[in-house]
DNA sequence: CAAACGTATGCAATCGTTTGCACAAAAATC
DNA sequence: GATTTTTGTGCAAACGATTGCATACGTTTG
């Protein structure tokens, strides 16, 4: 059996107010009671009830997160940043995947929500358009954050797409590249127009032509991809660099060239996106543009955390963007 | 605010207890009642209120579960797995990371325990020697599962190291090595010593002869590996092959064998272990054992919530084993 | 020495459910 | 028509904590 206060008051012929006072070491609790009480406890190794505690002060210290993919290295870095400043502020973590469908997260959302997380933070299924689910959350004043995959009317903690697909397509330049090819991920993803209209500022502001038949949407498949070179490959016009949406992109790319005798970082430059493990372990080592997941997790829950704590409209908009860095590779560079 | 049985009650000038037989649909209740109360219930968006469902029930239909690494995608993997099979049984997942620390595996079993969890799974942290602390829970009749990093004492789930490590090796000789090298993990991992006794039986098996010096120990952090091949390099007597602790050992070691100009697949045969992503982008690509982390993760959580339903005693030693199969690639094959 | 105050404690309500039990009224039995 | 059984409902006590208020001292004050 469990130890309660009143097991304690019992034993020491005293009442459950007097345990509870002298355990939150109340100052009207005379300090000889108050030891006799925390001895006992310690002894009897007393654990409080949480459901109790949070019954009454209707707060469960716990959020609640849904990612798309446990197993999506990008987000189980964020998560590891999540968990992180979670437990330094004294929270826990109640965590979910949506498996990219909506149907699934509108229900992981429920559940949470049921669960009486304190807070919800969220990156958003490949399938939401509709963030109404959302919207209901926020009427009630719950707090809720979007990471990663994040939508411009909630509080959003995200990196800087559009200067990572600058950089990454200056570089590009700056490594002499002339013909610059996109591979863009699919148009709901918001990360998309970001990127894209970094590789296009970037164009625009070293002064290279913008063609349209240089920019190929992939659903991010393999078969996409690969789809994607292909079409690049059987343009009139050639080409002598690739900035892909992602890392895995740019690596079922390269694979495609390998075949086709094309070498990366000589005949073709690439740049991925993500910094991703794979861009070190694939030949060659990949340039890519990292997005600090293990910041974005910090950031989104000191941004829950505040929302919860701060008792001021959560409806006020929020936005954390953070920075992004281009890492150099063989991909580019020889 | 948030409706209550309370607030129902009122409304519908019946009691609390009425309203709550009512949504549990009690046959003792009129069925018209019943409809009245579960259309408002529905029409004020009742939600009951899990802390007080809680604390009367004892039950939190939340499982804690400590990982080494969130990050890992080893680990990831057995957490999608668990998350999946988790909410199909209706139970929630509090997970946090031990970061490998004792200390903070420590605390971490502390505050799931506080937080009132059901059961408790953990991969114990690489410093974990001493079980205490899981002994001391499962006095308490506390459901406890180990995973993947798991001890003989206590009920278990991981993959089959001894097999997985006999059919790598048993995979080299058939390819028609002779001297095949072992890196081997750090022995408190309870897995180094399964693979290194796969590696041994195979030898046996096939009448090839045991050298000590052909097996090395490696911390698993990137300068050990290196540092391992080196050994490995330096003997007098030649190689053929290398069964390595893991994949990342083994990408360590053909990036190694690369500059000395050693061509793997080809002068050297290698295997890995746990068919992680890297083995298939790494170049060449690596023949590795296949863990089935997901399965892991379901089979943990199916065990725990077995143990958790039949009140049968927790303590009888329980372990499953999981099936471990190789996956043969470029890297021992031609 | 009575009034006023400070100190230490306990009572009881509260948080939102669940559930055993009591108690009516209605229905079934003899 | 009296007795038993069924059916429908509500009371009240849990679950384990927190906290406003009352109370009972002992001490200070005028």
């Amino acid at each position: 059996m469990t130890t309660t206060l009143k097991d304690i008051a019992k034993q020491l012929k005293t009442s459950v107010s007097t345990v509870s006072r002298a355990l939150q070491n109340h100052p009207r609790i005379s300090a000889e009671k108050t030891k006799k009480i925390q001895d006992l406890a310690r002894e009897l190794d007393y654990q409080p009830n949480s459901f109790a505690i949070n019954l009454k002060k209707k707060t469960s210290k716990t959020l609640g997160v849904i990612v798309p993919e446990l197993s999506l290295h990008f987000f189980s870095e964020i998560l590891s940043g999540m968990d992180e400043t979670a437990h330094r502020n004294g929270y826990q973590l109640l965590i979910c995947q949506s498996g990219e469908k909506v149907e699934r997260e509108k229900e992981q959302i429920q559940n949470l929500y049921k669960a009486n997380v304190d807070g919800i933070l969220v990156a958003v299924s490949k399938e939401t358009s509709n963030f109404g689910n959302f919207d209901l959350l926020r009427k009630k004043g719950f707090p809720v954050v979007l990471f990663s995959r994040t939508h411009p009317n909630f509080p959003s903690v995200h990196s800087d797409d559009i200067n990572g697909g600058f950089l990454a397509t200056k570089h590009l330049i700056q490594q002499g590249c002339k013909t610059i090819a996109h591979i863009a991920g699919p148009w709901h993803l918001y990360a998309t127009k970001d990127r894209q209209n970094g590789y296009l500022k970037a164009l625009e502001t070293y002064h290279l032509p913008i063609n349209q038949s240089l920019i190929i949407h992939s659903d991010l498949e393999k078969e996409s991809n690969i789809e994607a070179v292909h079409q690049l490959l059987n343009r009139e016009q050639n080409f002598d660099a690739i900035f892909c949406f992602n890392d895995y992109v740019a690596y079922d790319i390269i694979q495609v060239l390998k075949e086709k005798q094309i070498i990366t970082g000589k005949d073709v430059l690439i740049v991925g996106f993500g910094n991703q493990p794979i861009s070190t372990q694939m030949e060659p080592k990949l340039t890519s543009v990292d997005q600090q997941p293990y910041q974005i997790g910090i950031k989104s829950i000191e941004m829950i955390l505040n929302s919860i704590n701060s008792k001021i409209e959560t409806s006020i908009k929020q936005t954390e963007i953070l920075e992004t860095m281009l890492i150099v590779r063989n991909s580019t560079y020889h």
